[in-house]
DNA sequence: CCGATACTTAAGTACATGCTTAAGTATTCG
DNA sequence: CGAATACTTAAGCATGTACTTAAGTATCGG
């Protein structure tokens, strides 16, 4: 289990933990994680204007963390999960590569027998 | 396998993800997830001053993503994977909850009784 | 058709952020 | 000790961001 799936583009990346740097918009997404909800909805709910709604929407959308659809006069928010999982998995990655270290790390100090005393890389330069 | 840990405090979330919006920084974590690293050694690898790796480590640092030390002139900064994991942990939380209402909007689809048809939530008001 | 509803768009503004340069301070080493 | 190394701190600045208000444009309901 160690990786399945390839990682998202370094820009997508940035748009992504960009979109999430935000409160209000964390607050719409934990909203949206319970379902689509209205431009209204939203406003209401995190006590901004419609117009910043808009403005945050345009940021999510543009990330690819939500979709929205216009049908007749109310526009509905949906998230998109796969965008999370993107998420998920940079920091996965991250977390991963040093836990492996790590392991190698101990690997080696509990290593009965001390052979090859080259340091391969730097770290306590 | 729903849910292993607390989730961090919203000062806290914020701070991580803060903290990660920044390209920099992320390749900072990035860097760190191979091993610790010198002020210098950051510096170098993205092409920014030191002053600006001081900045960026400070952030880093209050938000819980790395610890540094001074061992005589060199700072050596470390990853907190315990950091990483708590922002898994939100975004984790939220595709779940999306997952969980997808599974029940999917049984009630399958559902071959189609019974009381009063909405307990608006969503396609 | 007309008022209410639900956005939409355009400015404007206050504030945060990332970076730099410049001038320190603390350590190491010959 | 004195030069080199490794940060550290303080300004200053150019941009970006989150809001707001204000003035539209499209539906919808009666």
């Amino acid at each position: 289990m160690l990786k399945y799936s390839d990682d998202a583009s370094p820009a997508q990346v940035d748009a992504l933990f960009h979109a999430l740097a935000d409160a209000s918009r964390r607050s719409m997404v934990d909203r949206l994680s319970r379902g689509p909800a209205s431009v209204t909805e939203l406003a209401t709910l995190l006590t901004i204007t419609l117009a910043a709604v808009v403005q945050h929407l345009k940021v999510l959308e543009s990330s690819g963390l939500v979709t929205t659809e216009k049908v007749g006069r109310v526009r509905s928010a949906t998230l998109r999960t796969a965008a999370l999982a993107s998420v998920e998995a940079w920091i996965a990655d991250r977390r991963v590569t040093w836990e492996r270290r790590y392991d190698r790390l101990g690997a080696f100090l509990d290593s009965p027998t001390p052979q090859d005393p080259s340091t391969p890389q730097g770290e306590t330069a």
